[in-house]
DNA sequence: GTGAAAGCGCTAACAA
DNA sequence: TTGTTAGCGCTTTCAC
């Protein structure tokens, strides 16, 4: 009943040592194991922790060893793609080797989220970051102009259009090409591509590449190949038995999708619509997820060296972190373009 | 050529000011784009700052208002398990409308990871932490304990024996009973589990259902009818296809899983040795996630409230964050077992 | 516009 | 065994 209601103020290392009639110093042995604490001040200090709720801050505590850990912080935007877990493993285990910790966060496609991960990440002090970004309409690129300011070095996994900075990523358009261009020379001529969220620069530059294997053909490119769909098994499935249901009288032969989940997502409904694949249409997905071999019609799609990728950035960022520290040298920007490719498997057929 | 190579100190707001020709009040200024510095200064403050790749310290700025970005942090033990996305899109939702900031990250299974993970979160002054531990061995829960000690609020989505704390989770061993005992029901009488990792409780959970399982019947529980396969597609995938191999002769008639992930690896085994589900073999996963009701047979499993759990979880643990501030009191421990239950779709069949 | 100085919460000498 | 003191890197009055 003693103990008045103190305002919000933290408590702190001194309200314990008062409370417990010490020194700070005391307290602070105690809080970190010394052996030099009698047993019963020890004991009388824990009890005033306790009857205080105190909680003694890290950073007040970590600024004697600021290198103790080093960390990473990854910035996704879904986390329920499998595609950001192997990111994560790729640069987890490089990260490791350099003594770094990798935190992810997921903006969730809220780009509200996107800046106020980044600012979060960089109050608590990350050595780098890895970011997935947002596209975003009002180009506000704010959060990472802070990081530019505050030196602190990052490296994109996907372009943002109008910023100089660090980038880890595939040739989208080309590797779309080609998964595009093999349909075309099976002999398929209706072909539509499943398209991802608008927040996303792949989106675009995977319907680019459509475009363009179309541009090197005599066959004829028109916007309604274009259906957007979005990034999500729920998106595909959707979508699938719309479009499907629509078209009924004149399917296509063939669709693109713009991730594996989506092209999931058509295979059922296209399987509910008792629509046969490969022999009524042949699907195509893209990144290659673990599960996507592991399907009952293995899944034909774009590999995207996704652990290689995670790995790429995070040596990059390490190497910017460490080597910056070193002189104000290597302030370069790094773009690094990793090869992806298409695997055939059982979801398509030539049609001739 | 100039500025020798300094010992490897950390670059502080006074070298810059110093190298700059101004006071720290100045460069701080600068930094936090106060209005009130001359260009030409303004300038020169960030040349040094460029020249001395000076990245100002987050801990030291923040310490002012530490309230500004409240964070939990989620520790998981595989990322690539849709499972934990599931969790943590429960908990973000919860921890947003609180004004939280969930950040993630993996153990791997790894034991010592867990133990620097715990630390690092700690360090960096989370507010709280919602933690999937790994089963140890070696029973050293030092870390937990630590977090005791400073009074940094957690809760556990999967026990920890010989700890009281806080535990959001499922009754794994009356789910799997539940599971078990619908096969058996359906006339099942040759049935295996396949079991998850060894650093899981909710491993030895799961057997202990189907054991009981049995022991409600007449049937007769035997020990190897629990094969060790694991938490991944590959795990199931190799596992079933050695067992299946093996037991060529006398195969089981149906298989619960650990997780969806197994059962998915086990069904693709099943597939390429030309055994057909359910009609010969009838398979159960454990967690429903998404993908699960996506696959050409939809598969039977328990469905795990993981997105409830996660909310959950986060709930109890801002409480707790909260809560603890206003008093001392509300320092019981809560444990709260939510209900998982069967959904039958189309991988198995009753035999009778 | 800019600088000097105090203070944030904590730990690490060093004395007592 | 415990207390005193200085200092970590930064921001913020408040003079100049």
């Amino acid at each position: 009943m003693p103990s008045e209601a103190s305002t919000q103020k933290r408590v702190t290392i001194s309200d314990v040592a008062r409370y417990a009639g010490v020194s700070n110093a005391t307290v602070s042995a105690v809080l970190n194991n010394k052996g030099t604490v009698k047993d019963s001040t020890r004991r009388r200090v824990l009890e005033a922790i306790e009857k205080l709720n105190y909680r003694p801050s890290g950073a007040a505590r970590r600024r004697l060893q600021p290198t103790l850990h080093r960390t990473i912080g990854l910035v996704v935007k879904e986390v329920d793609n499998p595609y950001f877990a192997d990111i994560f493993l790729g640069a987890r285990a490089v990260a490791n080797q350099h003594g770094y910790t990798v935190l992810i966060t997921s903006s969730e496609s809220d780009f509200t989220s996107e800046h106020r991960i980044v600012d979060l990440l960089a109050d608590k002090d990350v050595d780098g970051l890895i970011i997935n970004p947002l596209l975003e309409e009002q180009a506000d690129l704010s959060h990472l102009f802070e990081l530019k300011r505050r030196n602190i070095p990052f490296v994109l996994i996907e372009n943002v259009l109008g910023l100089q900075a660090n980038i880890v990523d595939v040739d989208n358009v080309a590797a779309s090409k080609e998964a595009t261009r093999y349909l075309i020379e099976g002999g398929h001529e209706r072909i539509i591509h499943f398209a991802g969220p608008r927040y996303s620069l792949h989106t675009e530059e995977r319907i680019e590449g459509f475009r363009r294997a179309f541009s090197e053909t005599n066959l004829i490119f028109r916007e309604d190949m274009i259906v957007y769909a979005g990034a999500r098994l729920k998106d595909g499935y959707e979508k699938g038995l719309a479009y499907f249901q629509e078209h009924r009288d004149n399917p296509p032969t063939a669709v693109t999708c713009y991730n594996d989940l989506v092209a999931i997502g058509l295979m059922r409904a296209l399987h509910q619509l008792g629509i046969k694949v490969p022999d009524q249409v042949s699907i195509i997905g893209y990144d290659d997820i673990a599960i996507a071999e592991y399907l009952p019609i293995p899944l034909t799609t774009v590999r995207v060296p996704k652990t290689e990728m995670g790995a790429k950035a995070a040596e990059l960022l390490i190497r910017q972190i460490e080597g910056a520290n070193g002189r104000g040298g290597s302030d370069a920007v790094e773009r690094i373009f990793l090869q992806a490719q298409l695997v055939v498997r059982n979801s398509t057929r030539p049609l001739k």
